[in-house]
DNA sequence: TAGAATACTAACCAACTGGTTAAACCAACC
DNA sequence: GGTTGGTTTAACCAGTTGGTTAGTATTCTA
C-alpha cells in the first residue's frame, strides 16, 4: 500500500535521505529507514534494492535537482556579478529545501566519497564545471582575482556545507558557552556568503556594497 | 607489553582516530581499533573505556593540542593582519599534523555534534573565543568589515576542513572528469585560504599583497 | 619472597544487522 | 471463476558487534 503523499519508492528515498543524513551509512539501520518510510523492509529492497543502491539513489536524486536549478541560473543573461550571486543563492536555497544533503556530503568527504559511486561523481563533477567556467569568466574579464578555481570551489562549497549544516550543533554551543549570541533564527547563509566571497574575489575596491 | 611507540593507551587513541577518520564513529570496529592498536580488544576497555569513552578522549586529545598551539600563536606581539595569518597557518598546521582531526569533525558537523561530549565542546568554544575576539579586534581597528562573527569563524572553518579533508577525493574526481587538473600535491592550503579570507575580510584596497 | 596491584589474554555472549524467502494479497485481464 | 503479475508481509538466517568474564602473566612493594 502506497504511503501518503508520493510513491512508495519516493518514501522510501525520503526516509533514506533523513537517515543518512543523521547517523550516516553505517549509522543507518535498513529496518529503520523502512518504518519511516512506512513500509516492510522487504518493500525496500524489492523497491530500490540493497544498502549501497538505496544510498546512491539518493545522491543522484539529490545531484540531477542541483544541476537542474544551476543550469537555470546561468542561463539567465546578467552580469557575472550577479550570476555569481545568482548561483550562490541557488545552491543555498537548493540547501534549504534539501537539508539532509550538506550533511550527506560533509560525511562523504570524511571518508574520501568511498560510497559516492560514478554516476553520482559524474553529476558533481558537471557541477564543478559549471561553477569552474565562470570562476574563470570572470578572472578573463578582470572582475576577479586570478586564485585556484578548484581550491576556491572547495572553498565555497565547504563553507556553504557547514553553514548549513552547522545549524543544529550551534543551540549547543550557545548553550555551553555563552560567547556567542545566536543569529536570528533565518539567518540568510547565501547573502552572507556571496558578500563575503564577492569581496574576497573581488580585483575592484570594496567598501561599495555592490 | 607497551607497542612501539608509546604507551598503550596512546597507540589505542592513534588508531582509534585513525579509523573514526576512516569510516566514522559507527562505521569503526572495536575490534579493528585494538587490532591496529596491536592491543587486546579487553584491553581497550581495561585502558579507555567503551567506544564513547574512546571517541571523547581522542576529541579531546586533539582539541587541547590546537587550543595550546593557538595561545601560543595569539601571544605574539605581531601586527593583526599578521597574527591573523599565523592564526589560520596554525590551524593550518594543525591540520595537517592531525589529519584525522578535520575528518572527524565534518561528520561531527554533519550529525549536529551528538557524539560530542560538554568536555569537548567546552575546548572549541575557547577556541571559538579566541578567534572571535581576534575578529572583533579587527573590526574596531577598522581593519575588517563588520562581517557576523560567527558565520564568518564558520566559514573559515569550514573552508580549512573541507579543503583539508577532501584532499584523497580529488583524485578520483580528477579521473572521472578530467575538467580539473590536480594542483601539486603540496598545495599551501593555509597560505590560499589567508590571502582568501584576509581580501574578503580587508577594507584597505585589495591588489597588494601584505 | 609473599602478596597485592596492575597489565594482559582467549574465549565467550546476547543483541543486532543486512539481506532472503516462501507464502499471501489483490487488482486486472481472459 | 481462474489465472497472471506486480506488490506486500511475517518469519527467518548467518554473520557481525560491542562488551564481558574468568583466568594468567608481570610488576611493584613491604
Amino acid at each position: 500500500m502506497v504511503q501518503d503523499g508520493g510513491t512508495a519508492r519516493q518514501n522510501i528515498l525520503d526516509a533514506a535521505s533523513s537517515l543518512f543524513a543523521e547517523r550516516g551509512f553505517e549509522g543507518a539501520r535498513v529496518d529503520e529507514i523502512a518504518r519511516r518510510a512506512g513500509v516492510n523492509k522487504a518493500m525496500l529492497y524489492y523497491h530500490v534494492g540493497n544498502k549501497q543502491a538505496l544510498y546512491t539513489a539518493v545522491l543522484k536524486r539529490n545531484v540531477e535537482c542541483l544541476e537542474k536549478e544551476l543550469l537555470d541560473s546561468l542561463g539567465s543573461q546578467l552580469s557575472l556579478a550577479e550570476r555569481f550571486r545568482l548561483v550562490i543563492s541557488t545552491i543555498g536555497s537548493f540547501l534549504q529545501s534539501f537539508p539532509d544533503h550538506p550533511r550527506i556530503m560533509l560525511r562523504e568527504f570524511a571518508s574520501g566519497g568511498d560510497r559516492m559511486e560514478p554516476v553520482v561523481i559524474e553529476g558533481f563533477v558537471r557541477i564543478l564545471a559549471m561553477i569552474r567556467s565562470l570562476l574563470e569568466e570572470g578572472v578573463r574579464s578582470g572582475e576577479f582575482r586570478a586564485t585556484d578555481p578548484l581550491m576556491t570551489h572547495i572553498s565555497v562549497v565547504g563553507a556553504s556545507l557547514v553553514l548549513n549544516a552547522v545549524q543544529p550543533l550551534r543551540s549547543r554551543v550557545v548553550a555551553i558557552g555563552p560567547t556567542f549570541e545566536v543569529p536570528g533564527e533565518g539567518v540568510d547563509v547565501g547573502a552572507f556568503l556571496s558578500d563575503f566571497l564577492l569581496h574576497g574575489l573581488s580585483t575592484s575596491s570594496p567598501g561599495e556594497k555592490p
